[in-house]
DNA sequence: TGACAAATAGAACGACCGTACTATTCTGGT
DNA sequence: ACCAGAATAGTACGGTCGTTCTATTTGTCA
């Protein structure tokens, strides 16, 4: 890793954690330089424009959510356990200073077209992606029943999963770590197979 | 209604149209006056600092969020009707240029405390008892089991609010509206009292 | 080790920001 | 119709923004 991709990298790591606070806009080029001990313009050079570090900084925030998130819940069996798993490790994804840098960066976005929106949305789709094959599977595992819609499962959770960003991060409601747990553990009883005694 | 209040009016219906948009710090002063034909300094001084025109714009969507969502919905019968017609009229709320002014308001705000912060955590915390009010009332009129939780229920409510603002406005789902009412139907259908054939 | 390229710094730019101060125009009550 | 006070305009200031251009330092490889 040449000296110049070290540099990147490190100014990367720390764009991410002031955009997951401040919002992608927030992040300013100046501020960015003495939070990393470069000059404005010895920063800027590895970019070459604000866009392109906002993309870079989206593709950053993909990365660790993929390192952080994804990869550790393949470790666990496939079907319910593993979308458990995805659920619990988002859950402690959206604990870090600042929250959830997706949930903050979509609503930022959402109506600023270009190649920042065009990169977060390949993010953010791949993940629906992924909580949609984790309930694909566990239905494949008749861990859940046949006839459950695996979108709309990803739908619900993702749901879930911006009710309780605002409401704890927001709102500041203690309650909100058992109301979330309690809202999936409800939508995963209602996805479940019945239970033996009914039919066969 | 004198003069400088029906300035101050229009320039706050015009200034919450495009914090709809561009969010509430896309905001600015200078912009916020061309669009609304006034100098600089003049829409200035109806406020005296951006902090107060941000409290102020807040307010200005509460009061529409009441008149278009809240009050309308008075008029169905207590009990689910009322709580369908909240979902309804939320989900038109949500339709218009930018989508709900809420949604992108709070993941902006929630890591700036202020005045303004303050004001949206007021607003929405209202909105949520008010859902959490009509689920109680669905309740009591025995349209809902008696073990529903109200609070649970405006948690999930306000979650697919969520989800369906992101998957519609962000991912442009075109299946969104489909997904969210589909999750309401199964939310309202596990608040239901049980069907007279079982038990009594 | 020397040379060439990569990496970084420095200074300046035009644009826009929020805000202050002063001047002008307008409005409403008598 | 006048006049006090409200409403609005004009101008300027310091600050930060993204970006450009030109130097200078640093790393890398023959």
């Amino acid at each position: 890793m040449s000296k110049g991709d070290q540099t990147r990298q490190a100014i990367l790591a720390r764009a991410f954690e002031l955009a997951t606070i401040n919002g992608i806009s927030g992040l300013s080029i100046g501020r960015l330089a003495e939070e990393t001990g470069l000059s404005k313009s010895g920063l800027f050079a590895h970019f070459g424009s604000k866009e392109a570090l906002e993309v870079a900084v989206v593709e950053e925030a993909s990365r660790q959510f993929v390192q952080d998130v994804m990869v550790p819940a393949l470790r666990h069996p496939r079907g319910e356990p593993r979308l458990r798993a995805l659920f619990d490790n988002w859950i402690r994804w959206g604990q870090r200073p600042g929250g959830c840098f997706f949930v903050g960066a979509s609503t930022e976005l959402d109506e600023r077209p270009g190649p920042p929106r065009d990169a977060l949305v390949r993010a953010i789709k791949d993940w629906v992606d992924e909580l949609a094959k984790a309930v694909r599977i566990a239905v494949s595992e008749r861990h859940f029943r046949s006839d459950v819609n695996p979108e709309q499962v990803a739908f619900e959770i993702y749901g879930m999963m911006l009710g309780m960003h605002t409401f704890h991060r927001f709102l500041r409601e203690p309650t909100t770590l058992d109301r979330a747990k309690q809202a999936f553990e409800r939508l995963l009883a209602a996805s479940r197979a019945a239970t033996p005694r009914s039919r066969s």
